[in-house]
RNA sequence: GCGGAAGUGGCGGAACUGGUAGACGCGCGAGAUUUAGGAUCUCGUGGCUUAGGCCGUGGGGGUUCGAGUCCCCCCUUUCGCACCA
């Protein structure tokens, strides 16, 4: 009677057949039910005055011209289903979707394919939305987002001017990556190991003017936040990674004069007194080998490094210096590559052993981390270690591991714990305190004012975000120069500035972005002196639209502000945010910068954005991710069509646990679908046959009772794969043998399934006679924790820990019945027979083991 | 190198604080029903087996009455960061 439907032919004919399932009718009538009556049940009078809030985010798409994939739809329903079971409980549940539209990703699609990114990107926003409604998603249409429209980045813009009247958005000249593909630059979050994360192309260092919002401004605030926020391990921890905190200390090397020779001072003293020339500043972790720096390095880069070059290196440290240049990250970067560098004819002096020792420039040190400028103690680190062997430069040991002397010989650098050896007065102290005493020394050796010559420094990974692209299609800086005044921020009442529509958007080498073409665009008034000016024509990093759309979503209405005040208050922070892991370190370390921000200047009462964030698997097919070259890439339209969407929801989620994703296998969604055919027969049997009089019958009760306890505590908690197990079992127990079914059965299971498989799920609601939706009409099924109770128990029977048997028993039995039950067993009592007993283990309920010797 | 996750049938995956390994589903086998079916229903399905058992959760040790689960060593896969001082 159930037809597995031929690409929807068979349900077609089958509309007309009240006691068939038919995906597509059901599928159909209520997305209209929904559309018509809200998905939500929301008035904006009601979105307002919400008792129970719950603000149930998920990551809006960028929309591609592929449509929706699976992966989105898998992630969306995952963060449905939560939403969906908080308003079987009560909750008042908002659940917003939008499209992250601008930037590059939209911007190379259009231009690949000749046109404009601002026709392309309504065409995809429709097809985004037919989608979205498709896979039956309980999405606020009323409030929804698109980030290119420009009542939406008129806020973004705004957002920058706040930031730049807090001084937390600056303008300088700094290397940056440079993204030779792309042709605009990058953030460091954006470039994976030397390439840029979108096309995979080489990134080079380029010098040019740039707007940073210092994000450094909060590293420990960003990092002590962590502790307070329910978010998945992971996700914190590649934050805590990403901010990058180390702990040490700066000391200072004192450079010697080129032409005063080698005036070496007392071991423990610093030479000549009081010293007044430059010093080298260096960043460590380790302090406490600093009687085994025998030599300096500083980046090719270091602004030191033309001053202390003596004339006869200058041509050598140049060529170098060039080379260096010319080198993009990865070939920089590779582990193996040997170590190069130059003298530069210079001498310092180590503070700690009053020894001058010689300083290098060389690639491996790097500009951007700590001090551009390093101590090398090839003893204890390992890349030092390579170099001071290639130069053949000294290789002192500092620090002895157990069972090492002062004098055992280092065929590599030693890294792990230990006892200071050769460092003068704090021979043989532990590595930790070392570093401490000799931190708290240098500190008191001063010259030149006081100052000493080390201080306790914490240092972080983490730089400012650069924010400026040289590209088209996202929101133009709102930035004024003004000869005259300066930099200045578009005001306010002015704003947005609306990005104008360009034929020719092609981004191109010279720095600048294709905005800067545009002359009668970028010349305007200054908004001080009235005098001529010229606007910001780089746009910003899509990164900042979508720092900051969750606190728009509900206050979209409002036209007079980013967001309100009351609402605001009402529905934020959010209360859970699923989404992926590749967001872990960019977007919700954004996020979470930018509310810290607001909060700072006034705007919002918190400052940690998502309260709960839970991070989803990835669904993979073929034992590899979906991808257009690998051919393995699941077009979701076909299948919804063919199964229903309540099939393919129920499937994705059925794969696996919701945090790992899944393996998606084509002949495996035959299993959802036949249990939502089952449900569907099962139910529709009990209308008519069965109104309610007959009880349920006690085992399937009791069953009904833990399948409901089951779901109870694992839908909460995104634990799809076992919770729709579970309710397949008990379906199964409900159906065994053919028995026929009561309403009293099977009416619960509606309700459970409803997260997952809403269209069937009202359909049946409907059907069992209730006229409201079973969101609203419905609560989530209690149990009766003593109905859940098991009556009998299998007891496991083991002689010396291997099975022999069970025993069935009321539960509750005690020792001594399980145990006469359990003898009275031929296959037990065989394996006791000629020994004793010398114990016996008893669980109640579970088990009975005999020991025997 | 640093940080994290994971290795269980033919496959995806279950297994609460150590307590009957393989729930649920796919696939496969047998049967029923059907004009037919890639539909539905029933039963079976880790391996070996002398039919009593034996062996089985990446490998090797250990703790325990009892280990997928705890401890030690190793192997593999995978993700994030990475010449970060």
């Amino acid at each position: 009677m159930i037809g597995r439907p031929n690409h929807g032919t068979r349900d077609v004919m089958e509309q007309d057949r009240p006691d068939v399932y038919a995906p597509s009718a059901i599928e159909g009538k209520w997305q209209k039910t929904w559309e018509e009556h809200g998905t939500n049940g929301f008035t904006p009078e009601t979105f307002k005055s919400a008792e129970n809030p719950f603000y149930n985010l998920m990551m809006f798409p960028y929309p591609s011209a592929e449509g929706l994939h699976v992966g989105n739809i898998y992630a969306f329903t995952g963060a449905d289903v939560h939403g969906r079971y908080q308003r079987l409980i009560g909750r008042n549940v908002f659940e917003p979707i939008g499209f992250d539209a601008f930037g590059i990703h939209s911007e190379n699609f259009a231009l690949k394919q000749g046109v404009n990114p601002m026709d392309l990107t309504p065409k995809n926003v429709a097809n985004f939305t037919r989608q979205l409604r498709r896979i039956g998603g309980m999405f606020d249409w009323d409030h929804t987002v698109n980030t290119s429209d420009p009542d939406y980045y008129r806020w973004t813009q705004w957002i920058f001017v706040q930031l730049f009247k807090a001084g937390l958005a600056e303008r300088k000249e700094a290397p940056v990556n440079w993204c030779p593909s792309c042709m605009t630059v990058l953030a460091n979050e954006q470039v994976l190991s030397g390439l840029c994360e979108r096309c995979d192309t080489p990134v080079e260092q380029r010098h040019i003017a740039q707007w940073f919002f210092r994000i450094t401004d909060y590293t420990q605030r960003l990092l002590d936040n962590l502790k307070t926020i329910d978010w998945s391990d992971t996700t914190l921890k590649a934050q805590e990674n990403w901010i990058g905190r180390s702990e040490g200390a700066t000391l200072e090397f004192p450079v010697l004069p080129a032409d005063e020779g080698v005036a070496e001072g007392k071991e423990g003293e610093p030479a000549g007194s009081p010293f007044d020339g430059p010093t080298i500043s260096v960043f460590t972790t380790r302090p406490d080998t600093v009687f085994g720096a025998t030599y300096m390095v500083l980046a090719p880069e270091h602004p030191l490094v033309e001053a202390i070059t003596t004339s006869d290196r200058k041509l050598e440290v140049k060529a170098y210096q060039e080379a260096a240049a010319k080198l993009d990250l990865v070939a920089r970067q590779k582990d193996d590559k040997t170590k190069t560098g130059v003298f530069t004819g210079t001498m310092c002096l180590n503070p700690a052993t009053g020894k001058p020792i010689p300083v290098w420039i060389a690639d491996y040190v790097l500009i951007e981390y700590g001090t551009g400028a390093i101590m090398a103690v090839p003893g204890h680190d390992q890349r030092d270690f390579e170099f001071a062997q290639t130069f053949g430069l000294p290789i002192p040991r500092v620090v002895a591991g157990p069972g090492d002397t002062a004098d055992t010989p280092l065929d590599e650098a030693y890294a792990g714990d230990g006892t200071l050896v050769n460092s003068g007065q704090f021979n043989g102290l532990p590595w930790r305190e070392g570093a401490r005493d000799i931190v708290k020394w240098l500190e008191g050796v001063t010259w030149l004012g006081g100052k000493g010559f080390a201080e306790a420094k914490v240092t972080y990974r983490l730089h400012d975000w650069c924010i400026s692209r040289q590209r088209y299609w996202g929101p133009p800086i709102p930035i004024i120069y003004c000869d005259r005044c300066g930099p200045l921020p578009v005001p306010e009442e002015d704003l947005p500035v609306i990005l104008p529509r360009l034929e020719d958007f092609k981004p191109d080498d010279s720095g600048v972005s294709p905005l800067a073409r545009v002359e009668e665009w970028y010349k305007t008034g200054c908004p001080e002196c009235g005098g001529e000016a010229r606007r910001e024509t780089d746009v910003s990093d899509t990164f900042l639209d979508s720092s900051w759309y969750f606190l728009r979503y509900p206050s979209t209405d409002r036209e007079d502000g980013p967001m309100d005040q009351e609402i605001t208050q009402r529905w934020l922070p959010v209360d859970c945010y699923i989404g992926g892991e590749e967001h872990a370190v960019l977007h919700l370390l954004y996020a979470r910068f930018i509310t810290m921000a607001l909060k700072d200047m006034g705007h919002l009462d918190f400052e940690e954005p998502f309260t709960k964030f839970r991070k989803h698997g990835l669904i993979i097919r073929d034992g590899a991710k979906m991808s257009k070259s690998k051919g393995n890439v699941i077009v979701p339209d076909p299948i919804i069509e063919e199964f229903g969407a309540d099939t393919f929801r129920l499937y994705l989620m059925f794969l696996g646990p919701f945090s790992e994703g899944g393996d998606y296998r084509d002949e495996g969604i035959q299993g959802p679908y036949g249990f939502l055919h089952r449900l569907f027969d099962t139910v529709v049997s009990v209308i008519g046959s069965d109104e309610g009089k007959q009880p349920p019958d006690p085992r399937v009760e009791q069953k009904l009772h833990k399948t409901i306890k089951q779901l109870s505590e694992q839908v909460p908690n995104l634990q799809y794969n076992t919770a729709i197990a579970a309710m397949m079992e008990y379906l199964n127990a409900v159906r065994t043998g053919g028995r026929h079914a009561v309403r009293a059965e099977v009416e619960p299971l509606v309700v459970l399934v409803a997260p997952f498989a809403p269209h069937l799920a009202e359909e049946l609601w409907s059907r069992l006679g209730h006229t409201e939706s079973v969101f609203e009409g419905a609560n989530w099924p209690a149990f009766d924790p003593e109905k859940a109770a098991e009556e009998t128990v299998k007891i496991a029977v083991q002689v010396n820990g291997k099975l022999r048997g069970t025993v069935e028993a009321p539960a509750g039995t005690s020792q001594e019945e399980a145990e006469a039950l359990a003898l009275a067993q031929e296959n037990v009592t065989r394996h006791l027979d000629g020994l004793t007993v010398r114990r016996v283990i008893f669980i109640p309920n579970r088990l009975l083991n005999f020991v025997v010797g």
